[in-house]
DNA sequence: CTCCACCTTGGAGCGCGCTCCAAGTCAACC
DNA sequence: GGTTGACTTGGAGCGCGCTCCAAGGTGGAG
């Protein structure tokens, strides 16, 4: 298909946007649906979506969000406050570091759970290599 | 209540085992029904559940498993292992060495995320800090 | 001009992990 | 003996985040 490849025109269409950003086409429309990105992404004359490297660079910050488990509806708020523009920038950085905070909570509390998963990976390795039958005391 | 304060018994109702594993007694009901137990829990002569200190531990683990992404389907995997008893030790341990693995992705991924974060929070400092206005190019 | 892949929409459906409800049982206390 | 309250069950409901469907329009290749 190779459209866009054209000088003046950067933009990409639904398919291509989700390949570059690893999201599917259901996951950008259902996003544009519910408020998600900045603005209501371009149209081409056929109606057919036309993604813009800002959209993209939008989308690109909004599955960091989602990756680190903010919630769709806190992105919306995020979304909401960067459409009202200049004035709501204490909020948007108060949301972030909120929600980093969040994120660093959780990593230390994965990263606690996983030291315990890996000693018992470790009893499990100890007793196969030992031979050593089931303790009782550490059951599974 | 203070029931199970005598000597032989340390076993707990639904709500004591609820308040000690951090879950709710619908979840509780849920894992038994689910077959994320060991076996099914003791019941008193009234029919009501009786945890022990091993049900304890064990969900315990399921709650480390569960923190750490793990899907019900899997532990249920694991507690069938468990449940056929010796012998199942290998595959168990593949079991968690997997999981170990995919939280340790999951938590690089993460930390990833949280750092592009953190730089966007400090974007925003600098920016508040000295009064200048949003930048087109970082939209948001 | 036809074909076919890709796009559009509103709305339904799904998988997950709980969470709750209704109706009934039981133990303990007054 | 009656009331209270924690417990029991099977099954329904919910919030989240997608994921998909049906019916129809678009546009570049042959």
């Amino acid at each position: 298909m190779l459209r866009g490849v054209t000088e003046e025109s950067r933009t990409l269409t639904i398919a291509e946007a989700a390949a570059a950003t690893g999201l599917t086409p259901y996951t950008l429309r259902y996003y544009e649906r519910d408020g998600l990105l900045l603005d209501a992404v371009e149209r081409a004359s056929s109606g057919h979506r036309r993604y813009t490297e800002r959209d993209l660079g939008w989308i690109h910050l909004l599955t960091r969000l989602r990756a680190t488990g903010m919630p769709i509806r806190e992105i919306r708020e995020y979304a909401d406050l960067v459409r009202q523009g200049e004035g709501t920038e204490p909020e948007r950085m108060a949301l972030l570091q909120a929600h980093r905070d969040a994120v660093r909570a959780q990593l230390a509390e994965v990263t606690e759970h996983l030291a315990a998963i890996e000693m018992k990976i470790d009893v499990y390795a100890g007793r196969l290599a030992s031979g050593t039958p089931v303790p009782e005391a550490a059951a599974g």
